[in-house]
DNA sequence: GACCAGGCACATC
DNA sequence: GATGTGCATGGT
């Protein structure tokens, strides 16, 4: 039989998922995500830091804040424009002002000022709302429902998705809501773990699972196969 | 100077 | 349905 065998739906088991987040946690300490400051600066951040490091993003939402804009009502009013310049350092800039006040402007339609209410309503009705926002895909939308609303679903991002390769947890075709179907049904429903559990990988994700590199000292060797074999 | 960073929409086949 | 491409700044 050619090529690597995945785990998926075979051997392993809620108690690996649960053994490697102890590594994790172990090695990194609790992460305490999302870091900022209110709802809507989580959902901002969630847009600005689409395919971007998050130390760009941190001096845009900077930017914001210094032109006291960091409101549904302000931002809704400001042109796009304006918005563009202030978003700058986290690149895309184009992209994500016209991003930003497409969300903006469904929570606004729908509540006002009010992004609390907006993020208040049912898990599913909201997911589907966010999803049919243009500029709002599954994992920025995973993002605002987990870190800004408080509510189980689990975020996979690319991390995510190398790590488990890697480990041969999954097999590379297997998509976003197959990813994360295995991530919720293998841990306990638990918002503030399934919030850590994300924040973890993405650590394991800077400091050991990157592209085109093997990982020596990586806190999750073993679980359940070494990555040492196979195409990287 | 190449590579990478907490994606997404759209065009094309 | 699968694959390719544009979007852009800033750190390593």
């Amino acid at each position: 039989m050619a090529g690597p065998q995945y785990s998926l739906g075979m051997s392993v088991t809620s108690k690996t998922f649960l053994d490697m987040y102890q590594a994790m946690l172990a090695r990194f300490g609790h992460q305490g995500w999302w870091p900022g400051d209110g709802a809507l600066e989580i959902c901002v951040g969630a847009i600005l830091t689409q395919n971007t490091n998050w130390t760009n993003v941190q001096r845009a939402i900077a930017n914001l804040k210094g032109a006291a804009i960091m409101s549904v009502n302000a931002l809704h009013a400001a042109g796009r424009e304006k918005l563009a310049e202030l978003i700058r350092p986290a690149g895309y800039y184009n992209v994500k002002a016209a991003r930003l006040l497409h969300f903006i402007a469904a929570v606004h339609e729908r509540n006002g000022d009010d992004i609390e209410a907006f993020l208040s309503r049912p898990i599913d009705a909201l997911r589907e709302e966010l999803l049919s926002i243009s500029g709002i895909g599954r994992e920025t939308a995973d993002s605002m429902i987990l870190y800004a609303a408080g509510k189980p679903t689990f975020v996979v991002d690319t991390y995510t998705y190398r790590i488990l390769l890697r480990h041969r947890l999954i097999a590379p075709e297997d998509d976003y809501e197959t990813i994360k179907e295995l991530m919720e049904s293998h841990l306990p429903l638990d918002v503030e773990l399934w919030k850590d559990y994300h924040a973890q990988l993405v650590a394991v994700g800077k400091h050991f699972c990157r592209p085109a590199a093997r990982c020596p000292g990586c806190p999750l060797e073993g679980f359940p196969h070494d990555p040492t074999s196979g195409d990287w």
